[in-house]
DNA sequence: TCGAAGCTCAATCATGTGTTTGAATCATCT
DNA sequence: AGATGATTCAAACACATGATTGAGCTTCGA
């Protein structure tokens, strides 16, 4: 009999415990936790295809798991989904811990080059299981039912991260409109990347991203986002919203 | 027999005739070429959903045709996309004449403006056959196998104008590394309300755009990265590419 | 040892979707 | 009118994929 899956998010084990992690990318032991083994072969194969795009047969290949496995542990497709994403929302909690930059002690011209260095990385690096930010990317390009769940848990945080270090940068300037498109452009250069990174590719006619050209592409954002939020604190503040720029 | 359909690109109609178009948009005729009806009715479907989510009996009931109708005029699903690109290529070529933002005797900064007016417009406007722009912004995110041929009849061209406005806007320097991300800067920013539109509604808690909002939404991005380039141009441009920021 | 519960497996079903077929219909020319 | 080729149509086929089933295996306590 099923284990009565748990229907959206398991309150038992909000993030899995670190020895079956390690346990389950051992691999070869075939007794390790199916359950587990198939959240870390769904995570990277969501990422990269979708929600629809992907196929469990596939997943349960990687995991060395049998198709019925998905049915039994979570129910359906959708069920798998689920425990991904609360998953990688747990382990990029740590893997990218936004709430540190709003340290007061720290100028805020570098907390917004450490949140571009540390975006650019949790979204384009290849070499870990970066497959977090790889998911939420896909999630803003293709919303599935739990859409709504990711932005209030995984997204928002860090936008209000975001958006509070804008306005450091852009007072006395305190109209919201004026913030929030200046951080939208933050994280629009960032995405840009990842959401096209096949044009992208062609247009520089440079095959993936180096470490070395991560750190150059964040560097370039961050120079031009400060320069253009510089230059937007200076506009006259009482004049209309938006100035004649 | 079928008609020999055009394996690629139809040589004799390379852009589809204006009284054909406006017959077949009169929609109950059932004499309407069932070819054109069928592009007419491709277009928004896979602007919508993307070439692997969307169905061909979806675009033939739209068409009023039957399903047989696509294999018989284009070959399969992929000939029926192939055949919309170029026919969407033909027609944003007139809707967003970018060619004309080359001009010299306009300022440059008034031609970044009407840029990003014009893109902005062209990949979020909801109301006219708007969805040449939108199969771009689909083609960046998923692409398919026609991305080459893309990239280099419908994306390079508009992109080397905007490199070209950048180039004018940061003179004297010239680096094209630089100059490039900056360009990269402005079509991200853009690319964002599209591609991530599910999670700007939510974000900024509006859904949908008005024409007002799209006009705010490419003034802010225009004066953001015009504050941005001067920035950039008052660098010093003999330091180490980069510079200090 | 026995049995029950948890778990895995191969096989199968149900459905959506691209493709194909062969007949029926239409248009055009002689 | 008749013939011929072009076009349309309903139906069926082939395949991929998610879901399901019932038998078998493993573990563990009585």
């Amino acid at each position: 009999m099923p284990p009565e899956f748990t229907p959206n998010i398991a309150p038992d084990q909000p993030v899995p415990d670190a020895d079956v992690t390690r346990q389950a990318e051992a691999g070869a032991d075939p007794v390790a936790l199916t359950r587990q083994r198939l959240l870390d072969a769904a995570g990277p194969v969501f990422a990269e295809h979708g929600f629809r795009a992907a196929t469990i047969r596939d997943i349960c290949a990687k995991a060395g798991a049998n198709i019925a496995a998905v049915h039994y542990h979570f129910g359906d497709k959708a069920g798998l989904y689920r425990a991904v994403l609360e998953y990688a929302h747990c382990a990029a909690r740590e893997a990218f811990p936004a709430h540190e930059l709003l340290n007061a002690a720290i100028p805020a011209e570098d907390r917004l080059r450490f949140y571009v260095h540390g975006f650019i990385r949790q979204i384009l690096d290849q070499g870990r299981p970066a497959w977090h930010g790889q998911l939420m990317a896909r999630e803003m390009v293709e919303p599935s039912e739990a859409l709504d769940h990711i932005v209030e848990t995984g997204i928002r945080p860090k936008w209000d991260v975001l958006v509070a270090i804008c306005g450091e940068l852009l007072a006395p300037h305190r109209d919201p409109d004026l913030i929030e498109h200046a951080a939208a452009s933050v994280i629009g250069q960032c995405l840009l990347f990842k959401q096209s990174s096949a044009v992208i590719e062609r247009l520089f006619d440079r095959r993936g991203y180096s470490s070395a050209e991560l750190d150059n592409i964040a560097r370039r954002i961050s120079m031009f986002s400060l320069h253009a939020l510089r230059g937007l604190r200076a506009e006259r503040s009482d004049s209309v919203s938006g100035g004649s720029v």
